[in-house]
DNA sequence: TTGTTATATCGAAATATTTCGATGTGAGAA
DNA sequence: TTCTCACATCGAAATATTTCGATATAACAA
């Protein structure tokens, strides 16, 4: 199942409504830490385990200035993503040949 | 949040081991449940569930036939999934006003 | 009808994720 | 150094997801 895992923490990054509220906010452009707090109903506790799961998705990506954070919304890591799903949804053609169970399941 | 839920939806689908090997089945082509559960690790009753949810999130659709279902990836739902996720990581250029932190963070 | 097969649903247990408050760390200001 | 601010980490509670076994439903065969 390893061979899955990285496929699933990437969908994991965007599999809940305060990391999408976050991508949305980072749309805008790159914002600190702080401003996405402003605009976001957790606490500040909450709101760091979400950019941790964020950046290590590779959909984030962060730069550090002092005490300060910044994130933004990084396009390779969204380019791989959509590679991934891409990839993980694409027929393969050659290989098309269903077949169709008939009295009793012919796979058992 | 209601907002994000849809999509949200779309990625749970896709953020499960079990799910993404089943996935892996469909893209060599349609597939009933039974041979599904041939070469998944989990009880006929888990499978039910996971193909509930990925039907759900669109990216699969199913065909009945007789006392059989047959599984497959659904282009049209998994080109809306790679649209969501185009659209959720795309950074609006037009707005991109980064604002640096000064001394205090100035947002709040 | 009765029996068998394929799939769905239910309830409970196991597991994973999310949340919060408390506390830790590290940077810069005083 | 000491204080404050920004962010991270920890532990525990709350919540959600996944799993299984038991049972239900529906289709077909006998």
């Amino acid at each position: 199942m390893d061979k899955f895992s990285n496929d699933a923490k990437v969908f994991k990054a965007l599999c809940d409504v305060n990391r999408l509220k976050i991508l949305e906010l980072l749309r805008e452009g790159e914002k600190c830490a702080c401003e996405l707090q402003e605009n976001v109903d957790i606490v500040q506790s909450s709101l760091s385990y979400h950019m941790k799961i964020l950046v290590e998705s590779g959909i984030v990506e962060s730069t550090h200035d002092g005490k300060w954070i910044y994130y933004k919304i990084s396009q390779d890591g969204s380019d791989k993503a959509v590679e991934i799903l891409r990839e993980i949804t694409n027929v393969d053609d050659k290989n098309k040949a269903t077949h169709r169970c008939t009295s009793k399941c012919l796979v058992k």
